[in-house]
DNA sequence: GTGGTCTAGACCACT
DNA sequence: GTGGTCTAGACCACG
């Protein structure tokens, strides 16, 4: 599992570490129960701070992505979200769409985009 | 064309201007040609700051979206965008996709959610 | 507003502002819509470090009772939690009601306690 | 008297040993003179590390509920605490209670819930 | 001037 | 040795 994080990018690092990890998860990369690296050495691989890596790791923990494991480490969660909320993505999406339609993208071809973003991270076919 | 903002979300006031304006132009609420509000009709009617408006409509000029017109207006560019560059969008895809799926969301689901979303501004004027 | 904080207490700082928060809003002594002072102001005011009252506050946001205004300040949340989930709070009401039980109370007491815990922040008894 | 740990609780795993233990003696499951698990054992059935374990039974014996026998056994106390100190407790059950009014709790609903926290550890042996 | 983010250290509780 | 917490600075996006 290693991390390309963008300096220069608008995205705070700790999104970026938070994404990045999110799709390493979907993609299989990441199995549940597996442990994720230290904040330290995370930290320390990434040539970002410490800090940086925990609040990271406090929205992924907040979000039920990895749980801390008390006795030392922390690791991917079994079942993360639950329930399915389709309404949550649908405002994000909404934009994309709109921008790859004025780009004169077509629904199909938006779709297809779409599923291959899905499957990207599907560890049998990327 | 009323704009809905939200003073406590994370997105910056500007750019929920310029995405609403993009789902508008999108969704054909906002056709080519058409004159934008005024900076500052936009900023009383929104409870913003002059400069918040103004912001968006310079991302917005900038990417292509709108053009200024001569005679001191704003208005609705006729063709957006050029090409639609797929890769532009994946990224963000990408984290949506892998949320979905960790949610328990299938792929076709995903992409139903998808294809709604494109749809969503345009299917019944565009 | 005044914040009394225990630099020795084993509960860390970040939550003993939470805490007195929470008890400002039950209390009404902090009404909805009403403005938090700045983190600067506070950290200076208590002697901590911003980012300390900074976590208090991302806390409390994320808890729904305060919310951040984009335009400046962070203001009391209209309505807070939503559903009232009882059993959230039994865990730790169990073991207080333990630790009492054992240390002799009697129930009426201890029920007397609780409506007494529950009106002290009333506003208009305290 | 089994335990079930959280190892991805906020509360230390030697404290919430410490609850459950309090928990058993008020519920009446865990009688006055009884002998405890040995440190060994209990770490071992638990899974954690007998320091943790010795922790608990310290800060027990340290508050009064437990005593260690001298034949190197440890036995639940006869008699626990000393005189009932309300202002204890009153502390932490302010923040619960201001928690549950701003759920939208009402004063009776939050002194039954609390009744029934009193009760649920020794409703039918105490 | 606000909150958000980040750094480079440090101490501590827990296991 | 882990994560949690805190400090004393700093820069930046936003409004």
């Amino acid at each position: 599992m290693l991390l390309s994080l963008d300096m220069a990018s608008k995205t705070p690092i700790y999104m970026q570490i938070r994404d990045q990890v999110v799709l390493g998860i979907a993609g299989g990369e990441l199995a549940p129960g597996e442990k994720l690296p230290t904040i330290r050495a995370l930290a320390g691989q990434c040539g970002v701070n410490m800090m940086t890596v925990n609040k990271a790791y406090a929205l992924l923990k907040q979000e039920g992505y990895i749980t801390a494991d008390r006795r030392g480490g922390t690791v991917v969660s079994g079942s993360p979200g639950g329930p399915a909320l389709s309404g949550k993505y649908s405002a994000a999406l909404k934009v994309i769409a709109a921008e790859a339609r004025l780009a004169g993208m077509g629904e199909d071809e938006f779709a297809a985009l779409c599923r291959e973003a899905y499957n990207n991270g599907g560890g049998n076919n990327g």
